[in-house]
RNA sequence: GGGAGCAUAGCUCAGUUGGGAGAGCAUCUGCCUUACAAGCAGAGGGUCACAGGUUCGAGCCCUGUUGUUCCCACCA
């Protein structure tokens, strides 16, 4: 084995191995209880950042740990076929070769966009193996799959047959550089400062003018009302008049309508139904026309009049310009408000009137929000349920078309002849209405995450009745980032619930995403990113993994910092070097199996040490709670297994005799084996790694750790009052450690100690490590510090007394004072506790156990006291 | 406008059912002690944001205040 661990030399190699074996592939297995995960497929646009390393690094945590515990997993991985993202990606392409998208063929786009699948698809699987996920390859399912677009057309079919999917004229939001409808969810608001235009339009009959307020003057060419609210006594003869549209001459009429605020800007609001959802609802009260000014592409239309052909927003300035020069623009007032962005390209999102395919949302959210709400579906932590349930509420109908090639095709058929529309699993070949054979299919494609929507039963067969469906579904648990919920966790519950008639995962559990060291969040235009693969190139993948999951609380942000992934680095070749001294003292040793000889007190130490540490890491992990699990490990690995017993376990090892150090080694071997199990979910190459050297056959049921058992608890010893006990050793090794240090005694100095102890035999057993810690050549036990008369400082402990002869180096007085603040510790210590067990109520109230511990805890202090005290008067007499 | 979170050591963060405040990094001291200097031993450092309340007992539960972050809505 190498001084220091070095991950590259088998990292790879072992991951092999396992794809090999076939250790990652589920089985349907009655006789087992699956455990599922359907992994959040990543956009095959996408290369490995933070968040997946993140994601994916707590799902495979989770899903080796259930392995090791007998479960029957399946952790399911894919790609999404990320309409939106790919075009873009496939048109940029085309565009770098001089190509523009609209002047080439449906079909020869979708061979590009096909042939970009092939190239980068798979690119982040490769970069998901480097990180070690276990997951089941075999099953790896891609959004257009034939098997799972078959699940979008027949969801598709069966949503239009129940009612659920309609077709309408709506204000939708509408992307002006990728061409398409978007959904509410895919727009994002960002905070912008503008103005506000104040803008006069005067009465038809000459008698006046009405002023309001825009922030999209351009929109005004579109105007068909000025609506007021019908409480609003200012407007009240006005209602019903008409007024005259600068710059257009056209006449519109003014409303009354709730919509309007009295009390915000003027109370007078311009209504363009063609360009604003709120607007549009006014105008089906009022039957008002609807005039779209803008075109699909920001470019005002024909009916902006002299401003047709202008860009929206030049057209805006020109808008200003001429308003103010004929004298209607009142005021420009500065404004900030929230302006929508496409959440792929960023550019200002047009609302607009268009005919679009819509999902009715209501009858699906009942059942989503009663799910929830009956725990069927538990969010862990519980917050997210109610931003879950929230967004539920307030769900409005989901347009679903999107006017692009990449994705699945609507599956609605229209006849050239008559018109007559059919929504259809397969192609018609002649109109149901008329007979004629001139059908073709709607041109739109449908939202990717609809068919994300359905990827828990999707991915195993669905609309098939296979058997993986059957026992995999419903999934167990959904580990993904808060900032998909709405897009993907609500739907898929809807999903899921509707079609399959069960919840699609029982648990949904949400962390946080990995921002920058100060905060940020990591961007591509920022450029504050971190590449996991780099990381993973430095220091290996097992660090980068325990650094994600260590410090870790459920649900909330982490921030990414080198100290952290170092620290985590640190520990993987402290584990390693623990390992190689296990390793390397077994050779040609005799190994004696565990419990076939009488533990001494230092093993059953560590035991226990290690029984609680295997309760508390399985009690974590059950409750998918990664970052306190390996934070436990962390500790018990580092101070206790690695600081306190293999340094106890030297004596014995360099000892002559053979039996104590194989006894030894039995024991070292044992715990190390169980550290590299706890470990292995986190950590799981170089866990694999030493298993595979580990040479004591006693403690290796499996060829790999991957498929061994996850460690039980032994009760075999109650070891509880034997670490108390042991407890007693350990803090005189700290004690004289303390003073030697204090004293400025060289580490390498041997010393002589005196003892006075009252569990004199206790202490003798254990000579040995005292000895071996503090570097100790003799130690003498007296009866009473009268038989000393060298000058010594003292750890003084509720049992005893240890006296450090320090000659010269000791200066009495300071020695007085370091006991001195010691005693006065005790004493306040000694005041607090008898204060509480004076207290009548607590001694009812508190648990019983708590109380005996409190009252012992006084006992003790009592007994240090007295014995600091009389120690201290001892110097002073000298 | 509505909702949620956070505030703990110099920094970044943990903190289980309410039962005597922890880690890493940084700082200080001493050590290459035959697993590990990516290390070892020792030390210092906290009014758990503030003010109330519940309780025998509060970092943890409740109310309010301040600061801060995020999500949703989109009143022109």
């Amino acid at each position: 084995m190498d001084k220091v661990f070095n991950p590259k030399a088998y990292e790879n190699k072992l991951y092999q191995m396992w794809l090999n074996k076939g250790y990652f592939t589920a089985h349907v297995d009655k006789t087992k209880t699956p455990f599922t995960i359907v992994m959040p497929p990543p956009n095959i646009t996408g290369q490995l950042h933070m968040g997946h390393a993140l994601n994916n690094t707590i799902q495979d945590v989770i899903i080796r740990f259930k392995r090791m515990q007998g479960f029957e997993t399946l952790w399911l991985p894919g790609t999404d076929h990320a309409s939106i993202a790919t075009e873009l990606k496939v048109a940029e392409q085309l565009k770098k070769e001089g190509i523009d998208k609209q002047d080439i063929s449906r079909e020869d786009f979708l061979k590009r966009a096909w042939q970009w699948k092939e190239q980068y698809g798979n690119r982040i699987n490769e970069q998901l193996k480097k990180l070690g996920s276990s997951c089941d390859w075999s099953r790896e399912a891609f959004t257009m799959d034939e098997n799972l677009s078959r699940a979008v057309k027949d969801s598709f079919v069966k949503y239009y047959n129940g009612g659920l999917i309609y077709r309408g004229k709506r204000i939708i939001n509408w992307c002006t550089s990728c061409r398409t409808a978007l959904s509410d969810a895919e727009v994002e608001y960002t905070e912008t400062p503008s103005y506000l235009w104040h803008i006069r339009y005067p009465l038809s009959d000459g008698s006046g003018f009405v002023t309001v307020a825009t922030t999209r003057p351009e929109t005004m060419l579109g105007d068909t009302a000025v609506a007021v609210n019908p409480n609003d006594l200012r407007y009240a003869d006005l209602v019903g008049k008409t007024l005259v549209l600068p710059l257009t001459g056209r006449d519109i009429v003014i409303v009354a309508d709730d919509y309007v605020e009295k009390d915000f800007g003027s109370g007078a609001v311009k209504i363009t139904p063609a360009h604003d959802p709120n607007d549009f609802e006014v105008g089906l009260r009022h039957s008002l026309e609807v005039i779209k000014v803008i075109g699909d592409d920001g470019i005002m239309n024909e009916n902006a009049g002299a401003y047709a052909g202008q860009d929206r927003f030049t057209c805006r300035k020109n808008l200003i310009a001429e308003l103010s020069a004929q004298g209607f623009l009142v005021k420009t007032e500065p404004y900030t408000h929230n302006v929508g962005e496409c959440y792929r390209c960023h550019t200002v999102v047009e609302p607009l009137i268009s005919k679009q395919w819509f999902l009715k949302m209501k009858p699906l959210t009942g059942p989503a929000i009663k799910y929830v709400k009956n725990k069927k579906i538990e969010y862990i932590p519980i917050k997210y349920e109610k931003t879950y349930l929230n967004w539920m509420y307030n769900l409005k109908d989901w347009c679903i078309s999107r006017q692009l090639i990449w994705g699945h095709r609507i599956p609605a058929y229209y006849c050239g002849e008559c018109g007559h529309m059919a929504v259809e699993y397969a192609a018609p070949t002649k109109c149901a209405a008329c007979g004629s054979a001139k059908i073709s299919q709607d041109e739109d494609v449908l939202d990717t995450w609809f068919s994300s929507a359905l990827w828990p039963f999707s991915t195993l067969g669905y609309p098939e009745k296979t058997e993986d469906l059957d026992y995999f579904y419903p999934t167990s648990v959904l580990v993904t980032a808060y900032d998909i919920i709405p897009f993907w966790v609500a739907r898929m519950i809807f999903s899921g619930l509707h079609f399959m008639k069960d919840v699609p995962f029982s648990e949904v559990l949400i962390h946080g995403i990995v921002r920058d060291s100060e905060g940020k969040k990591m961007s591509k235009s920022l450029g504050n990113g971190i590449d996991p693969l780099e990381l993973i190139d430095l220091y290996g993948a097992d660090a980068l993994r325990f650094s994600l999951s260590t410090g870790i609380a459920p649900g909330s942000d982490t921030r990414f910092m080198s100290e952290k992934i170092e620290n985590a680095r640190n520990f993987m070749n402290k584990v390693w070097n623990a390992s190689r001294f296990v390793i390397l003292n077994s050779e040609n040793q005799s190994i004696p199996k565990m419990y076939t000889f009488r533990l001494n007190d230092a093993d059953k130490w560590i035991l226990t040490k290690l029984n609680k540490t295997i309760r508390a890491v399985t009690k974590s992990l059950t409750k998918y709670d990664i970052g306190l699990a390996s934070a436990k490990l962390y500790e018990f690995v580092w101070d206790d297994f690695c600081d306190w017993y293999i340094e106890l376990c030297k004596p014995a090892l360099y000892s002559e005799n053979a039996e104590k150090r194989g006894e030894c080694l039995s024991v070292l071997n044992y715990t190390l084996v169980n550290i590299l199990k706890l470990l292995h979910p986190f950590t799981p190459f170089i866990t694999e790694e030493i298993y595979g050297a580990i040479a004591d056959k006693n403690v290796k049921a499996s060829e790999s750790i991957m498929i061994s058992e996850w460690p039980e608890p032994v009760k075999k010893f109650t070891a509880v009052k034997k670490e108390n006990d042991f407890q007693n050793i350990m803090d005189i090794i700290k004690g004289i450690r303390n003073i030697r240090a204090e004293m400025n005694v060289l580490p390498s100095k041997k010393i002589k100690l005196y003892m006075i102890a009252k569990n004199e035999r206790y202490i003798l057993k254990n000579l040995a490590y005292i000895k071996k810690l503090c570097n100790a050549e003799e130690v003498v036990f007296i009866a009473d510090k009268t038989a000393v008369t060298e000058k010594t400082a003292a750890a003084v402990f509720d049992f005893g007394e240890v006296l450090i002869p320090l000659g010269e180096l000791l200066d009495v007085n300071s020695e007085i004072e370091r006991l001195e603040r010691e005693a006065e510790k005790v004493e306040k210590e000694i005041v607090r506790g008898n204060g509480m067990l004076s207290n009548t109520k607590y001694t009812e109230k508190a648990p019983k156990d708590l109380v005996d511990r409190e009252r012992e805890k006084l006992e003790s202090n009592l007994e240090l006291k007295k014995r600091l005290i009389e120690r201290i008067e001892y110097l002073k007499g000298n």
